[in-house]
DNA sequence: AGGCACGGTTACGTTAACGTCAACGAATTG
DNA sequence: CAATTCGTTGACGTTAACGTAACCGTGCCT
């Protein structure tokens, strides 16, 4: 019934823009990710949804949360991290000092770990290039004898 | 021995500058990581040092991959991938046009992959700066009222 | 001779991040 | 009403990258 309701709601702007809610194959097929893993995202608090007559019900909101949890993933941050990460979000606004010195303080460090990867890649693209521009060096140089 | 010839000549030039030989906790002091780790690598074929009456002895150029492999690790790369990331480095000069391609291929592979981390590297960094400078203003502010 | 530092090899334990069943409930569809 | 679809919760399996413990050998110091 409950469900039914919210399904209904769904289904009827399944096709439109502003779908405002979604079911978790839907969020899945989206981005490209197995039940099991936003299952287990939930379990490690890194989202939670609403229940509607059991089933999960997504939001805008967690969508995008989840988003953030993917690309902080491919950016290799264990979903330990995520979790204090999207925390740092949530205090958006409490204004309380001690709080505001510790979200700045974590910025701060994931900033500088951050800068700190990027410059590894960085470094890594510079060889990487490298080689590939004396291989296709090679290639050339082999056709001309050929 | 034929161990104590291996350790004296380390042990001799220990205090110098051109050591060319590692032991093995020398090397996981230098890089930071433990003995068990860098026995792993060995294990998944990442290095392969030469041995003296059993034990392990390193040379200038397994420190140089060594130092790869880390730094690999710190961008993300899993272990596998990193073996034939090295693999790479070892075909060099062969010239065959077959191997060639495909150094060519992989390189091109890595290199789309780490220019797509970084990119995702700087969005994050630009929004966690944007949360920092937010709080550091919120600070300023609260200081004021006080 | 005793003991320590350094090195070696199994071999089992651990954490992270899921994959893979199995068994079940609710809702839609023929 | 039976079948199918979509979703749920366990519970166990798996891979990566080591950690940890147990036990052994070797050279050197006292």
């Amino acid at each position: 019934m409950a469900k039914s309701d919210a399904q209904a709601f769904v289904d009827s702007h399944r096709d439109e823009g502003t779908t405002e809610l979604f079911g978790i194959t839907e969020l899945c097929r989206e981005f490209g990710i197995t039940l099991r893993a936003l299952r287990f995202y939930e379990d490690k608090e890194l989202l939670s949804p609403r229940r509607i007559n059991g089933a999960r019900v997504y939001t805008r909101r967690d969508r995008a949360r989840l988003a953030l949890i993917l690309r902080a993933k491919a950016i290799g941050s264990p979903l330990s991290e995520i979790k204090r990460y999207l925390d740092l979000y949530g205090v958006q606004g409490e204004g309380r000092t001690q709080q505001l010195s510790y979200v700045i303080e974590r910025t701060d460090g994931t900033i500088a770990e951050l800068e700190k990867k990027r410059a590894q890649i960085d470094e890594t693209l510079a060889e990487l290039r490298v080689i590939n521009a004396s291989c296709r060096q090679q290639l050339i140089v082999g056709k001309q004898v050929d």
